[in-house]
DNA sequence: CATGAATGAGTGTTCATTCAT
DNA sequence: CATGAATGAACACTCATTCAT
């Protein structure tokens, strides 16, 4: 269990909860934990609550008692972790001089988070491609919520000179995601993993991203 | 219709058919058109062969004497679609000189790519996180093929000086064509397409693939 | 198999239908069939798709091709059989001069109708007793259109001077319905059938309705 | 709370009971009040345990304290209800004479019964039309037991001469009973309660049941 | 070849009932 | 006794696939 379990009552909340309100954060948790694991093996349709319940090792009905339905799983998920990621980066944002460094920061947690959370990794990069009504809904809140936070960043860096001020940030900010997904894709698909540490590509990925690929 | 159509027979295959094999692959070619549409729409899962078979205006079960199962139909909407790219692709390239010009046609071929078709666009996000056997089969020959052919390219470029050469010519790859899909997927989701032109958007890339976001 | 089975095309319509479409219709009034049956013997909730389905000795799927959920096959029953009630009725009807003989022949009907239909009679009191949103459509439509030509029956007899006119007729004729039922009730109830002629009760139902109880 | 309210055990039992199980019937009545008004609000099937223990303010498990299940449940308040419906009736009776004044009290007191109690009144009429082996059982207890002192009054009528002796008492007790359920249920239906009083109705009802609906 | 009705395995979800606390 | 979380059997409904016409 690391830092991005689903505990969050500690991380988050510093409210000291009742045995009843821990215990079920604890079977919720779990079911979570379950639930990102087969979600991230079979993919949102084919894994069943079956397959998640048995997982969590609880019964079927169980699922039910702390998620509405399947959707409302899947985007518990989501929002947990981001929310956690959320969290930790504001954390580390703290001691941070300037833009660029901040975009440091980003990119450095980011490989971190993914590479402490494989399963979570393969469900954030099914999710961006899944819609549905309440899809839209859930995008708006929680996957925005990081979107943004991410331009905002990218539009301190612009107004600090550190970035081209010729492209919309948003449209900088979607490019250095996608580079940061690649990288972790990579990584994680590499039979042979050769570079043990993800964290550790952060400068690699803020080259490139500064300076492109042309040879100097 | 655009050249992008799937009629591969005329365009890949020059070998005379007689009337019975025109026959069927013009029906293939309906129903692939239909599936591509239907699976755009509602995603691999929630599109059913009744809506496949009822856009394509045949029968359900007439979509099983063209295709082995619904897997098969997507993936062949996948290997049709990047075939005929690559195809096309290779016709441009007969007239450029060197990596990095062979570089800047392949993102302009494949914003043009992309611009004609929304649809296949949306069912290429969606494949590249859908995962099961016969999908890494699947991906193993035709994306595969693609993938290739893109790190080819970018290997004579570096050979020719025009690109870094202290990263792996793939990773390399699978940067420029994240970055390409972000273009892409943004250029889709705006409501108001400001741009009219995908196309022209190939400069800027190119701009930012080689020269980074850094402000000069 | 009695006149009224669920057969209604040769009944009711008499426009020629072309084999698909008499295929259809012959299926789909196996399953009504079926479900009259089933339905009768559990009532709606304890009786099962698949139930019904394997007692019309078809697929539980092949159920949903004729009818789009449970309710709606429960109460194309009650509307199917209610609809062939009254066009039954309307033809006896015309035969008739006055309210009084009216009122005999819609009540020998009913008893004729429940007699040669057990299923539908046990169907036909529970529904009486079922609410739910589309049930009470389904109400005002079949059940309303029975219940209001009967109430016509009653004010007739009432402007005629048959019927006392101090009681609403839908209050009359209310009460007339659960006399009727009563009677139906009891004579499929009583083990030993000792009338064996359901039908033949109408004169003293109509003894009991217009005289009453008290001895003379 | 009314005299049907479900504390049977002051009006019908006259032991004293020790303080334990007073407590026990006195949740008993807690939870066959709620159960009462839940199953009439939903029916049967559609009411869960947990809607009955909710509006009972109990756990889901205590239900199960004082009743072995759901159907248990479910026959309790029918059989309380009615128990207490024939000991009322048996009290009012002591000061008749003669049959034609006992029925007219069952009337009277029937339709007071129903009036005070609304939502009985649609379990008895759902009840009736409910079948299972178990509720063959209870319908052989405390239904009948309610039938059989009913057809012994109309036994008496017939006796005195006041009631017509060629139909049998059980026939036309179940016409007079069918007969006031009617008009309770017409007078639960009518938005505008004209008549305010159910009870009222006593008198019109005899005449009906004796004189039927000629007119005169 | 084309059809589309039929199939039946599979899934999300509910809820009566139990039992550890 | 009281609780309510946990259970898991049961059911309505869907849909990929088959096959008789």
């Amino acid at each position: 269990m690391n830092a991005y379990s689903f505990n969050s009552e500690f991380a988050v909340n510093s409210v000291p909860l009742d045995r009843k309100e821990r215990h079920r954060l604890l079977r919720k948790a779990d079911i979570l934990r379950a639930a990102e694991h087969v979600f991230a093996l079979k993919g949102f349709y084919k894994a069943t609550i079956q397959d998640i319940a048995r997982q969590a090792q609880y019964a079927t009905g169980t699922v039910y008692l702390y998620f509405q339905d399947k959707d409302a799983l899947y985007f518990s998920i989501i929002e947990e972790k981001i929310s956690q990621f959320l969290h930790v980066l504001s954390l580390k944002m703290v001691s941070s001089k300037g833009g660029y460094s901040k975009l440091e920061i980003y990119i450095c947690e980011s490989l971190n988070f993914f590479e402490k959370d494989h399963d979570f990794f393969r469900i954030f990069v099914q999710g961006e491609t899944r819609w549905s009504i309440k899809n839209k809904l859930a995008k708006l809140t929680i996957f925005q919520k990081r979107k943004d936070y991410f331009v905002e960043l990218v539009k301190e860096a612009q107004s600090e000179g550190a970035v081209r001020q010729d492209l919309e940030a948003r449209q900088i900010s979607d490019i250095l995601d996608s580079i940061i997904i690649t990288f972790v894709y990579n990584w994680l698909g590499s039979r042979t993993r050769q570079v043990k540490d993800l964290k550790g590509m952060t400068g690699i990925i803020m080259d490139l991203f500064f300076n492109g690929v042309k040879k100097n």
